[in-house]
DNA sequence: CTTTAAACGAGACGGTACGTCCAGTCTTTAA
DNA sequence: TTAAAGACTGGACGTACCGTCTCGTTTAAAG
């Protein structure tokens, strides 16, 4: 997303700065917002000079797809008790825990706010905040195959999108957290085992 | 939204410049988008002073609200064949036609953006734009339950819920129309046959 | 040198504006020297948007010009005691007081230095400060002439452009007062007397 | 001006590197003048670093002092006719020349604009730029008084400065090549003659 | 009618942030 | 070590809008 020269002759960017400039990028998007959020603001926080963010990003959007790259950036370690209905809880618990922070907030908002208006960065904080989660959802979803813990014929790929949206859905729409996370569940509940179940889904597939 | 000083005394509010605003907001917020439209320039294309807006609005997302109501305020009818299927084609095809014009777009895109940063305004934008086709669908849910086309038990909030969801996600994360309608469809016909069909979910039911 | 909008129509400019502008230009002009001196720093000390000043002034230049015209704009007295010398005297003494302050250096520094690179500005500039004091040395010429005192026949103007360039050409090149006064004296000598003396001229012609 | 330490240690200081800034300079300074010439322009026309620059010269004061030493150090020869007049019109004529192209008006308009502000800096200009006319015109003038062609009693210091002024104030403020050559002899011959001549004044003395 | 109060268009106000440019310094690799 | 290249902090540039504030001018209801 940076580097433009070629290589080794010249002074090279400060490590220093990179650091300090996607840690500001972060403190900021969690605290004001992407929209409120200046990049002269950025740069005093981080003790840069302007011209040191501009010379590694022509826009605020790159700078900010860097700076959540660099945030979460790591994988998540898939959950693996053999059981699908208790991986599918930690997974999802995962998301909602990521999701529900000040910059988790911030990150979705960017990408569904930047979905239409900016594919190309929409696909970037896609593919770093988004994906890993589908993955491991597809993980789960084909080692319980495999277990025969699930018989209907369902596309993996389709099982994923749709707990996706339903994620994104109930995060924006639904108030609470005890409505998003019930509203989660039906739809899981929907695509396993191909009814709605309001009540407990869970406990009558242990039982 | 806009009214505040009680009654007739001094000049009355201009209903010219009232719609030169709504009608300027609109085609700006077509053209360049909710972000990139400044009050400035609304004002300037409506040929009218900018504090004709503010005393109008106290905020570019109040105008804006105002002006996708004026727009989108008027009921569409609900198509009543007697058969659910066509019905739904007919629901979603005018949801889709009206989010894939440049306007739909930028509504959509400000839905979703506003979700996360400003719950009241994008309540406003729902109520306006997604509620609508939200009732529609809840009103050929019924009616084919009651003609029971639909002998499975789902909730018809949820089903709507989760049309419109996928609707959303599609709309953010399919690339093509094809793939747009394809994904609602598989979704709808999860969420009434109990069962995913990649294939042609339709014929089988019509048959 | 500013208005550019035709009439009345609109909120009209500040006169604060105008003379904070104004004052701080001729103060900052004075303490920092017209290089140094930042628009920036001329609107925060006359406590003013940057926009203010480029409403009104398109270039340093014409924003010190006009702060310069407020400044020296008031005709100064022309002495007339009756006797030629005298007279010159406080001329001259005026000119070199009113050049050896922070401002007049400044003053005079910005005519010598715009002359050659921004010669309708050195017009200006010239027509404010300089030319004042020639047009009080050529009345006092004249006055000397109608009374007899001086009875060489010398041309006006070209007296007066002779001693205007020895002012300049001292306060650029000579060191100090003494040796300033000393070699305008010397040329208004060899002008009227059509002789060089490097002493005492005055007491000459005053016995 | 420039080297710093002692000898041979180390890479040589690239003479080509050397030759090129002075180059540069030379072209931006008749280009642009000194004031719009940036240091790192002038590194990018000269095909070097920065740091190339400033390590050979601490300002672009000396920069362009010694790029105006580089121009004008070598000596111009006295013209020596045995005929006054004639050699005076020869020198004035190469002052003129030489100050009437791009490069010399910005020398010109560098000595004046930095008379006031940085004298070391005029003197270092005046020394290479003013100095050889004035002892031209010196020597010019001890001949003459020599050869008996000058009878009254100038002093010969006072007679430079006299005509160094006349030559600077008619560049400034004479708009024509023939008004600044009138008023030039006008003013040597009131030195020369004692007396102010309007009309052709070498005719009168050539007859 | 004539007040009178508010809205009108216009545009200036003090500000904030933009993205660019340059100053003068610092830090690399190459010669 | 110096050269060359280029990144560094810092700060001014001139522009665009923000939301507020005069102006002089309608406009209609209240007196």
């Amino acid at each position: 997303m940076s580097k433009s020269t070629k290589s080794g002759i010249g002074r090279p960017r400060s490590i220093e700065a990179d650091q300090a400039i996607l840690q500001a990028t972060l403190s900021l998007l969690a605290e004001v917002g992407y929209q409120s959020m200046s990049i002269e603001a950025i740069a005093a926080r981080a003790g840069v000079g302007k011209a040191t963010i501009y010379r590694r990003y022509s826009s605020k959007e790159e700078l900010v797809a860097d700076a959540l790259e660099s945030q979460f950036g790591e994988e998540e370690p898939i959950p693996d008790t053999g059981n699908f209905w208790q991986d599918l809880e930690a997974v999802i618990g995962n998301v909602i825990e990521a999701t529900l922070t000040d910059l988790g907030r911030q990150t979705i908002a960017l990408i569904i706010s930047t979905a239409s208006s900016s594919p190309q960065f929409a696909q970037i904080y896609y593919a770093k905040y988004i994906a890993p989660h589908r993955d491991a959802l597809a993980v789960l979803f084909d080692r319980a195959t495999q277990r025969g813990e699930i018989e209907r014929s369902i596309d993996a790929e389709f099982f994923v999108d749709l707990v996706a949206s339903s994620i994104l859905y109930a995060i924006m729409f639904k108030p609470t957290l005890s409505t998003i996370e019930s509203h989660i569940r039906r739809v899981v509940n929907l695509a396993i085992q191909g009814q709605d179940t309001a009540e407990e889904p869970r406990s009558r597939v242990e039982e």
